[in-house]
DNA sequence: GTTCCTGCAAAAGATTTGCAGTGAC
DNA sequence: GTCACTGCAAATCTTTTGCAGGAAC
């Protein structure tokens, strides 16, 4: 996933984590390297089994650690589309939103200009500084409905 | 909250319970008028506090149980908004969305109508049947930033 | 009288915290 | 050598489930 002009997104995150605290311990770096090959959002346990299935397994605790550092820094956005536990992914350039079927829980991507204009639009207007979004669709998808 | 023209939120959920159920006991009644008072999304431990402040205390697993019931039937939404506990509030004609302060975890209300319009034009060319939506805006409140 | 509703207590999940050991600088 | 990172186990918190008694029809 790297990008043709410039440094991919686990590098920039390393890259800030470097800077930002001091050691980069192998954890941190696995979890990155997951997380910048991702089509979209994962649940710690899914980060988790995917960890100790693919390159190396790390804590379950140590997961919670890391995203949760990743979000203060505006690394990772956090997501949580109505399911039991919360769904992590990298914050880039060319962001997305969800539709999740509340039938069988799958969860899909989408983007939207007309929709990021008119956040853009109503954020100039809203009496906080808005610093992320998240827009959640539910429904039922073609499978299930 | 009784609106001029027609029966009020909680008037109608009790009308679609007794049509779609059997019976109708005191916790379902004592949440839902509390539920039909409130400007904005309350957590389950919320409305417990609430009710046992107030008109009857309510046990924990009856609001759950509530709560999903009224889900299911369209009368509630569940609203995630990034914090530990999900929020639920009516669903009525006019909806709301909300912005969230992620240093003091303060949710409030807002609405607009370009947006709407975004999401209906958007719900006619995606991949699933949609129900809901859910926009939440995060940043820093006034007070913290 | 039957069926559903309710509350309590226990269980199940997800997430967080404490602590001891290891690794990075 | 120091300070941060990591993993395990235990704790915490929200939400769900089992069950017995009570209320609505």
């Amino acid at each position: 996933m790297a990008r043709a002009s410039g440094e991919s997104w686990s590098d920039r995150a390393q890259r800030i984590l470097s800077d930002t605290k001091h050691h980069t311990g192998a954890a941190r770096r696995t979890l990155l390297e997951l997380l910048d090959t991702q089509p979209c959002a994962l649940s710690a346990i899914e980060i988790e089994d995917a960890l100790r299935a693919g390159q190396r397994p790390v804590g379950r605790a140590s997961i919670y650690r890391i995203l949760d550092e990743l979000e203060r820094l505006h690394l990772v956005q956090k997501v949580q589309v109505g399911q039991a536990m919360a769904r992590y992914e990298p914050i880039r350039d060319a962001h997305h939103h969800h539709l999740v079927c509340d039938n069988c829980g799958t969860v899909m991507p989408f983007t939207d200009p007309d929709l990021e204009r008119a956040i853009q639009k109503l954020s100039r207007r809203v009496p906080i500084r808005v610093a992320e979004h998240e827009i959640v669709l539910h429904g039922a998808c073609q499978a299930c409905s």
